[in-house]
RNA sequence: AGGGAUGUAGGCUAACCGGAAAACCAUCGGUCUCCAAAAUCGAGAUUCUCGGUUCAAAUCCGAGCGUCCCUG
């Protein structure tokens, strides 16, 4: 087998030609409309997108929750600008860490930014590991109202002087059937539904049946789960952490925390922020943030591994996305399916 | 080699006078409609081995094996 084939293969050419034509006529089935590659953190999912982009003609759109905050760099595996080979990237590094993004703000940015790619006859590839994302796209939420600081606010309060127990009786009598799904301690949910219902007049559960139907192209989604052998895995996040550390993680939370970026921040609860916090607050060893850090990945990458698993029709790959025979048959899954 | 101590899940530790093998961490699996790098639920033992005492053994007795400490 000859890995350097691929780069002028005409194949190449008429994927993209396809793409095209399906923008045009809106109606090829057959050309997948959207490319999503994605996986547990550190199992390569960067490097490959930047690969097929170079063979596909096209263009990435991240699909990572803590990607798209801007000031946090570091402990975030962006690809540094040196290192994209001309590959546009987009919803990367454009929110500001003082905001709170959500799914369903991606989602809509998204749908926009697939659109926009399609547009310019290229193809749109969606890399990062938050499935939630992912999936806030393919079913679109209800239409429900944004996210009210004040009122999270004062539910936070709430909880904490209360405990998560008291707010699911909350929503017991605001809105039985979601509390019923609900667990009693899972309080993002439970209070997800106490604001929807508050906000709206309406209870969540009524509202589950008003989902729009997702974009053509993000029906078309094709993705591809990386999945490389787990002690590996795991081996590559506890060295990957160490060099985060290495690279002055520390230096870059105080100077984040300087300027102003609230600690309880989505952005500063990122793994690596979250520990280096809490040693910054003496809550903590240096040692022993470095060593959570690691266990929090660990089990992240475990959690993400449970949700690709139940998305139905992935394709899945087993390996890192920089090996080469991987990135081979993948790029030979996509042609061979046109 | 002699003397002493010790052996319970991957790790660390519980289990009263013999009376249903537990917790924590790790690991593995699940849930999840917008803070998701979040939150949450669950699973796992031939108690080193063999034998003995007993209605009943992680627990008591014997032997073997392993580990650690001390002495030479």
């Amino acid at each position: 087998m000859s890995a350097d084939e691929g780069q002028e293969n005409s194949p190449v050419e008429s994927y993209t030609e396809i793409a095209s034509e399906a923008q045009v006529s809106g109606q090829d089935a057959r050309a997948p409309g959207v490319l999503a590659i994605v996986g547990p953190t550190a199992s390569g999912k960067s490097a490959l997108g930047i690969e097929v982009a170079l063979r596909l003609d096209g263009e990435i759109i991240n699909c990572d929750s803590v990607q798209v905050y801007q000031g946090i760099q570091i402990a975030t595996a962006k690809v540094p600008l040196a290192e994209r080979q001309g590959i546009p990237h987009h919803l990367i590094d454009f929110v500001s860490p003082n905001i709170n993004y959500t799914a369903g703000d991606w989602a809509r940015e998204a749908a926009a930014t697939i659109a926009g790619v399609q547009r310019r006859g290229r193809v749109p590839i969606l890399v990062g590991g938050t499935g939630l994302y992912l999936r806030a796209l393919r079913n679109p939420f209800f239409p429900s109202p944004q996210t009210d600081a004040e009122l999270r606010r004062r539910l936070n309060k709430l909880r904490e002087r209360r405990g998560a127990e008291h707010l699911h009786r909350l929503l017991q009598r605001l809105d039985p059937d979601s509390a019923a799904e609900l667990y009693p301690r899972d309080w993002p949910r439970v209070q997800r539904a106490i604001e929807v219902r508050l906000q709206t007049g309406e209870a969540m559960s009524q509202q589950k049946g008003g989902r729009p139907e997702p974009t053509e192209s993000a029906r078309r989604l094709r993705s591809m789960v990386l999945n490389p052998p787990r002690t590996e895995l795991y081996q590559r996040i506890n060295e990957r952490t160490e060099k985060h550390f290495e690279a002055g993680l520390v230096e870059e939370v105080r100077a984040l925390l300087a300027q102003g970026v609230p600690a309880n921040s989505n952005a500063l609860g990122a793994h690596g922020y979250r520990r280096v916090v809490e040693y910054l607050n003496g809550r903590r060893e240096l040692a022993s943030a470095i060593e959570q850090t690691k266990l929090d990945v660990r089990h992240y990458a475990k959690r993400q591994l449970t949700w690709f698993r139940r998305e139905a029709g992935a394709e899945w790959f087993e390996g890192f996305g920089e090996d080469p025979g991987l990135q081979q048959s993948l790029i030979a899954a996509l042609e061979n399916t046109r």
